[in-house]
DNA sequence: TAATCTCTGTGAGATATTTCACAATATCCA
DNA sequence: TGGATATTGTGAAATATCTCACAGAGATTA
């Protein structure tokens, strides 16, 4: 084991960090949350496998391509390890968010109590439906779709939620580029196209019903 | 390529089709399902990768997992296509489906045309919030969350979504399993304790979003 | 101090998944 | 018919991810 050296948040850029590796961050961090209301100080990598479900080899093995987290013999600061993976997810300050589509699922999620734990802020939310625009929900005023770059202007989120229909994600998509957001959590059921810079992500129930659907067949002639 | 033969609709459960490869088969349904209402008959691998964004040689790949389904030099028929693949995915009938949970999120998903689509049928919705049960969400009667098992005893679904608290969902989850669930899409983030058996899936938006919220950081300092 | 125990960080090996590349098959057209 | 073109299905190579297993660091006890 090196000796703990002064090291900069993120490391070098030419290490790759997996993808699930970010996947996994986020429900340590989510067990890490969950713990600061209890007396714990101080956890294992096998403490976080017994709650989270995840390997402790791989916990280490995740936590090591951002540098040295725990003491050997000892385990990990409770608070330290919480504020560390916040820094690196950039969730160690309010994120704002703004959320496109003020249907079903963009009001859910901006009801959901789990983002604001998770230090992601609504900024605003948009909706094109004049009956929706100027209506507050979950404390949030929905704005008119049609100014997302005016008001973004202001509001500076780099982070986008795309709860619209399929028919409008693209259009909405650039829209929200052109305002200056650089990530998008998309839940429409198409592929954007978007500048390579641009990051995105799909989320779809559909998939996952999909793959327990399946697991079904092997079991359906019992 | 092997001369076609008669072959049994399931390849022998030894060879093991990956998670991704599964995901992926959803996305290839939503496609086709799409394509129905054009008059296209018959699709490359190479428009699928233009369509979807998932290489032409990875969908052959997937599908080889189940057997042939194109002609060389030829294609795919859509029609064809779209019921194999579905018929994989237990979903070429009408699948029963319980929702339970039915704040915010769970009201969000029974509105979700796409699950009709895919043949998923919501046939309950369970609450344990009496100001909810008996009322109607999307065409479908709030139930006691209490009556699960009852209730199921009729339906017969073997699919649930859970869509309730962190702190209700492993014993609305027992329930559920108790009630002859055989898979679960869980909303909640922790991790149920299921018999072996069962297959859950997780569906976290605070792990896309700190997969987004990561690569911002590559790019905050410019 | 020394022996014992706990637990980290990580190289190396094991698995899993994706991509390549090409033989084989089908169609078209001269 | 035969040559040109399109496109599949799939071993094999390339990548990516996960797990093992252990050296070494820190705590504890005598």
């Amino acid at each position: 084991m090196r000796a703990r050296a002064f090291m900069l948040q993120s490391v070098n850029s030419s290490t790759k960090v997996p993808i699930p590796t970010l996947e996994r961050l986020a429900t340590y961090l989510r067990y890490l949350i969950d713990l600061e209301h209890s007396t714990i100080e101080t956890i294992s990598s096998t403490d976080v496998e017994k709650q989270t479900g995840i390997n402790a080899a791989q916990f280490r093995k995740d936590l090591s391509y951002f540098g040295e987290f725990g003491k050997p013999g000892v385990g990990y600061n409770v608070e330290e390890l919480q504020k560390r993976i916040a820094r690196i997810l950039k969730i160690d300050q309010m994120q704002p968010v703004i959320v496109i589509g003020a249907g079903n699922l963009g009001s859910a999620l901006i009801g959901y109590p789990g983002l604001k734990e998770h230090k992601y802020d609504i900024a605003a939310v948009f909706d094109q439906d004049p009956n929706k625009i100027g209506q507050t929900i979950a404390g949030t005023v929905v704005l008119d779709g049609s100014s997302i770059r005016t008001s973004n202007a202001k509001l500076r989120a780099r982070i986008a939620i795309l709860c619209v229909p399929a028919s409008a994600a693209q259009s909405v998509a650039e829209e929200a580029v052109s305002a200056g957001i650089r990530v998008i959590l998309n839940f429409a059921p198409l592929i954007l196209r978007v500048p390579e810079r641009i990051v995105v992500r799909n989320v779809s129930f559909l998939q996952e019903l999909a793959v327990l659907s399946y697991h079904l067949s092997n079991e359906s002639t019992k």
